[in-house]
DNA sequence: ACGGTAAGTGATTAATTACTCACCCATATT
DNA sequence: AATATGGGTGAGTAATTAATCACTTACCGT
């Protein structure tokens, strides 16, 4: 009886991600997760010292996702214009598949209680427009984008439309499909980026 | 001794936006809310029946603010461009001069504990939408904006890079000034407003 | 067979926290 | 002068909850 270390260490990770989508940040306490597990509540330390622990182990496997995300689009050779596409795309899938995410990342008990769990999230932060403005940096010297855009700017406001996006969808319950508002906000995001001549064409 | 009634519930509910912005809404207690006020914590209870009371009279206050900040904006007679332009300007000062009110709204302490809240924020950003896309439909039938954008789907974007900047700010604990980012979103946004023969002039 | 280890449990504890209650006291009303 | 009222208080309560602990049980290598 009873699953490895590690095996359970991941099961209350994602059962907490699970019930942080359902119930929210402040409903996940050490019992909540425990009864969700199926295990007792004081079996909970035998695997996370503490309960913050079980929180920045969340933090820390969204981080890795949305960073092997952040490489596997760098490593796609395709052009500037098919890159950023790829990254809502699965930016978008990826908080649907896992909606708890969204709810622990805008939940304050993250940034306040935690300065090390808070310097996390703004490192993946900076380190996703980083990348976004390289991507359309290299886009411009391709003459894919139109060149009068600032790429530093252009990237904070294409995380601005990711983020504000998901938590308009977090505050409305999940209750439309994200990846279709995405291309949406895809089509926005072009009509700011596409050079003149080649607006005819995709404004259809 | 004691201040008459309504003022000091408007006393605590000021508190209690600035203690949310400093501390976060997880240690919003009744407790830390009366010390800053200056009363003993039995005190609140004078005022406030329970303490969902007290977010809740923050939220409608909120609420009551955006709401007056639509009007406002809606009532002046200026072009839709400066309408737009004026509405960013004005949301952000709002955010910049209470801050507890973005992680108040982030929190999912309110949308998750009392329905009533929950709609009661959705009922402003929906607000909020049809406006937005009101001036947008009058830009466009103005021939100032490009003809080929869907209102209500660029007004979703214009709320989601709004909220999308303000999260940033409160993640990146207000250590940048909001209102001079709000001049880049106001750049972006035109940049996919603008009709064509008008960049020239302002991309610069 | 045996001893060690790792996962699990129930009972308990200490701290926090929303909320109540009996009682004060100043001011306004009669 | 008597009294009612409204803002204020300190002490206390019941509920919740993270964390501990003594103990059990299953499994593994020797």
């Amino acid at each position: 009886m009873g699953k490895p270390h590690e095996e359970r260490k991941e099961e209350i990770i994602k059962k907490t991600l699970e019930l942080a989508a359902e119930e929210g940040v402040t409903r996940l306490t050490t019992q909540a997760i425990a009864d969700r597990v199926g295990i007792a509540q004081s079996t909970i330390f035998k695997h996370f010292k503490t309960r913050d622990a079980i929180f920045s182990a969340a933090i820390n496997w969204i981080s890795g996702q949305i960073f092997r995300l952040l490489e596997e689009t760098s490593r796609e050779s395709t052009s500037p214009r098919e890159q950023l596409q790829y990254l809502i795309n699965r930016h978008l899938t990826l908080m649907s598949r896992h909606r708890g995410l969204p709810r622990l990342l805008f939940s304050d008990r993250l940034h306040l209680e935690s300065p090390h769990l808070k310097k996390t999230v703004q490192q993946v932060m900076a380190r996703y427009m980083t990348l976004v403005s390289d991507i359309i940096r290299e886009g411009i010297e391709e003459d894919q984008f139109r060149n009068d855009v600032d790429p530093e700017e252009t990237a904070r406001c294409f995380v601005a439309l990711l983020q504000g996006l998901i938590l308009r969808w977090s505050i409305f319950d999940f209750s439309f499909p994200i990846e279709k508002e995405g291309e949406a906000l895809w089509r926005f995001l072009w009509s700011s980026l596409a050079p003149h001549q080649e607006e005819d064409r995709d404004s259809l």
